[in-house]
DNA sequence: GAATATCGATACACCCCCGTATCGAAAGTC
DNA sequence: GACTTTCGATACGGGGGTGTATCGATATTC
């Protein structure tokens, strides 16, 4: 979360093994038991560490979530770049199969479906982690725009809303995953709908 | 929850109406609050009636939800009819404008999100809520299809994914509302990808 | 009218968590 | 070694929910 100090400061360092710990029992707790299913206590138990050491860390629980999504999310890494088409697939690929490696699958939607009483909490995850995923396939629709596969009118949020959604809707309700096929048809249909008026779709 | 007696017992009959309101606060709360969110008192006073009230119907909170939910079991309307492109465009409507009058739009993400701590809840919740409406969104693409509108080898499970997924994903993170227009370019560009062509864009 | 059951209201003991404070020990810098 | 900071552990008051018990009032049956 924070970069070490260059010049070390007297006293005895923060333990990074002690912060990992907890990020991560914040992680497994929010997991099996949801925002409001545990608290600052139950971190520290489960991460085998001190309240106070949790609590000199992170000043509410809200703000050891949003470190902990943060921490598990990483940073969003940019499509291949080759084709618009490639790229769309392989940005719909890794939100079908990231999630899976990590816990994301279990704690995204919770967080997710906690919005109307935790407005905060939402508003900063999306802000650190959804808007620069987002970004990511709005500039690849806009490369689209660019080079004529898409009609020029199109709304970028808007077809980024349309293709994400599916896959997005999946990891929440768990109800089904996509195969590669399955994922061409939408990615397809939908350049298909946005090709340019009169011309012929690729 | 029980349909009274033929033959009444002696005392004082329990209130229809206390059963509803405690019901219906259950409802809300876990509209607004999640499960873990809330606990019999909540619901007791939010319904303007005596915990004891609450605890004398149902001896614990997940009684209380299993019933709420299940007096929450709303026949869905079937689509006007008229053409494919409105009746999807009413779909969506609905589902855009539902979660204010019903509450279930705005409970079953919740419900489905908590799925890892009641997953016989979640099974139930699929079966008599998500999976009839489901049916209603494929029912109007097969008649698509069969009057010539939408190309035959389209998927319409995916197809009902990717139209229902957007608005459905709005629901759940209340990121946004959209607009009527915005409802239609969803629509158009689903239903010009799928033209049975494939050449030209009306 | 007597008997019965529910009503709302209130009280109670119990438990859990919050957030802070305190403590001695440990791990660093000067 | 002196100083500083974090460590784990523990204790504490406060707040709030749980589930039960009790109370007088009310509604219904017999």
């Amino acid at each position: 979360m924070v970069s070490p100090p260059l010049v070390r400061k007297p006293g005895r360092p923060r333990s990074a093994q002690a912060e990992q710990a907890a990020l991560q029992a914040t992680l497994e707790l929010l997991a099996s038991h949801g925002v409001h299913g545990f608290g600052m206590e139950a971190v520290a138990n489960t991460a085998g560490v001190a309240k106070t050491t949790v609590y000199r860390r992170w000043p509410s629980k809200d703000d050891l979530i949003v470190d902990a999504l943060v921490h598990m999310k990483g940073e969003p890494a940019p499509p291949p770049g080759d084709s618009v088409r490639g790229d769309l697939l392989a940005l719909l690929r890794r939100m079908r199969d990231q999630p899976r490696k990590n816990l994301a699958l279990r704690i995204t939607p919770r967080i997710v479906a906690e919005g109307e009483c935790c407005p905060q909490l939402v508003a900063k995850f999306r802000d650190r982690v959804v808007r620069p995923r987002r970004a990511i396939f709005a500039a690849v629709l806009q490369r689209g725009i660019h080079s004529g596969g898409i009609r020029s009118d199109a709304d970028v949020e808007l077809v980024t809303d349309l293709l994400w959604s599916p896959p997005l809707t999946c990891n929440v309700s768990r109800a089904r995953v996509y195969r590669d096929e399955e994922l061409e048809f939408l990615v397809d249909t939908v350049l298909r709908g946005l090709a340019p008026s009169g011309r012929l779709a690729p």
